[in-house]
RNA sequence: GGGCCGUUAACUCAGUCGGUAGAGUAUCUGCCUUUUAAGUAGAGAGUCGCUGGUUCGAGUCCAGCACGGCCCA
């Protein structure tokens, strides 16, 4: 925002600010020590109804007043706190002349400080009757209107501030957020994982398949990528001898924004040694309830209208029976490459010719399956093509010991037994590679220094990956990604040409 | 990347067939010592996203661009 862009209203409340300047009132003071919150007020009078008087006890509070309503000589405020809103009524004859007189210039949005005692109005509402009122900050903008608030979707994720200030189901939004993670934190350490933090800026952007973002070190005069997953370095630390890590942290990938995806994302990794991925099945359940109920203080949530059950056993099938189940493929199609791609065709999924058989697959299961998916699902049996990290099955040679987690119609979460054979590892980082030269842009590059960790032995291992804005949505019912993120992506704004000059 | 929609006062929104820009809230000046989107009398407030075009005349029609939203890839 243009810092010079003002109104009338900006122009008027600055010239207020001027005058309460020049009458030497402190605009911007920072000795008034808060006493209590308004939830300790209110938790008081729940508790202790008797003590209450119109004299005593005294509180000290404060907060932003977020309306007032003025009566000549006494006035109404409405002001909130981290903690919650509270009525406060002043009377010229309660604070005196002067100080009523300046309590008038005040504005909406102002905060202040608070001193007196709680009493009932004629409609039992419990309110602070002030005997002492300080103003602590002045607002030289004005807020959105009371009524409708602040709807602009540009401007709620441009000024995350003032759509915080404006809409409780927004602050809400991200106190569920936090208490998710919180309760994630948790969960992990009870069961003696190790938080821990790798590189962000990495000379090598592995573990996933995506574009990663270019970034330049000077002194070294070297490029080096933002992550786009933590899954090699989270590995080598299991090599390292912590056998259960986990981190949580962003990834950056360098691909479109949409209503699912934020060019930075959180993600949840986390790796147990001695464990298979249907461990990590079974845990996950456990996981996902838990975090559920703590966060909404309930294992069913609603998303979208679709009412969803996170207790108990959750559906798992297989990639192949999903699609001949939900999709209606033949099974025996499922290894005929042309015949799959003449389906794709027929249904109009584009799929690039040269694609292979896992890719092409999968694809299919992306577009015809996941978006039926509503209950949690774990899709296990994932081709080798596209599982270029995951241990073979012992069973079949083409597909990998791994699951992925649909919710709602969304992937949320994946994970697989690791591939420890270094010589396996390496020959499928050499297909990646030619994928690569064959024009896959998101394929793997040869990893030396990784193998090389491989080869000094990685314990029979399983990893997973949950995406925490992808869950975040989940349990907040969001449509969109930038629901759940502070501070979305936004390409910057022009300025005009009067501005730019 | 493609399609559709949006951008008008600080905020939420109207604006008819192309003819001098509207409302509510907010703001300012009054009255009002128990209000609840307080009431009441008055007043001020606009680069109609930007750049061009058509026209005697454009918020309105046309083209391009920017940003945003939704859907598709």
């Amino acid at each position: 925002m243009d810092i010079e862009k003002s109104s009338d209203i900006i122009e008027k409340r600055r010239e207020k600010l001027s005058e309460l300047k020049a009458g030497h009132t402190q605009l911007f003071p920072n000795n008034f020590k808060v006493l209590h919150t308004i939830q300790d007020i209110l938790s008081q009078i729940r508790s202790h109804p008797e003590s209450i008087t119109p004299e005593a006890p005294v509180f000290v509070t404060a907060g932003r007043m977020m309306a007032i309503n003025r009566f000549g000589k006494s006035t109404f405020i409405r002001f909130r706190d981290r903690t919650g809103q509270l009525q406060a009524y002043i009377k010229k004859d309660g604070v005196g002349n002067d100080a009523y007189d300046l309590f008038k210039q005040l504005d909406v949005g102002d905060f202040v400080g608070l001193t007196g005692s709680m009493f009932q109005t004629k409609t039992q509402e419990w309110t602070l009757l002030v005997n002492d009122i300080r103003l602590l900050c002045k607002a030289t903008r004005p807020l959105p209107e009371k009524f409708h608030g602040l709807k602009d979707p540009e401007k709620r994720y441009r000024q995350r501030y003032i759509d915080l200030i404006m809409n409780a189901d927004v602050r809400d939004i991200f106190i569920k957020r936090s208490r998710m993670i919180q309760a994630i934190r948790t969960f992990l350490l009870e069961r003696d994982f190790l938080e821990v933090e790798t590189p962000m800026m990495q000379t090598l952007a592995g573990g996933a398949e995506a574009t990663p973002f270019v970034t330049h070190h000077n002194a070294l005069n070297i490029d080096l990528f933002l992550r786009i997953a933590p899954e090699l370095y989270l590995k080598r630390l299991v090599v390292g001898g912590y056998e259960r890590v986990f981190e949580i942290n962003r990834n950056f990938r360098n691909e479109g924004v949409s209503t699912r995806h934020n060019p930075e994302f959180t993600m949840l990794e986390f790796y147990q040694a001695y464990a298979t991925y249907e461990d990590l099945m079974d845990l996950t359940e456990r996981m996902f309830c838990d975090i559920t109920a703590a966060v909404t203080g309930s294992t069913q949530i609603v998303y979208q209208g679709h009412a969803i059950e996170m207790s108990g056993k959750w559906k798992r099938m297989t990639l192949a029976s999903a699609l001949s189940e939900i999709a209606g493929i033949d099974p025996s199609l499922l290894k005929d490459r042309q015949g799959l791609l003449d389906l794709a065709a027929s249904r109009g999924i584009a799929i690039a010719h040269k694609n292979r058989l896992g890719k092409i697959v999968t694809k299919l299961f992306d577009t015809l399956v996941e978006p039926h998916l509503i209950q949690p699902t774990f899709i296990t049996g994932y081709p080798v093509e596209v599982s270029p990290l995951s241990r073979k099955s012992d069973l079949d040679p083409d597909i990998t010991d791994r699951f992925e987690l649909f919710i709602a119609g969304y992937e949320i979460a994946n994970g697989f037994s690791e591939l420890n054979d270094p010589q396996d590892q390496k020959e499928r980082f050499l297909q990646q590679v030619a994928d690569r030269d064959a024009g896959d842009q998101e394929a793997h590059c040869m990893d030396s220094d990784y193998i090389e960790a491989l080869e000094f032995g990685l314990p029979p291992t399983a990893g997973e990956g949950i995406g925490i804005d992808r869950l975040a949505m989940l349990l907040t019912d969001s449509v969109s990604i930038r629901e759940v993120i502070l501070f979305p992506h936004m390409k910057p704004q022009t300025k005009t040409p009067a501005e730019s000059i």
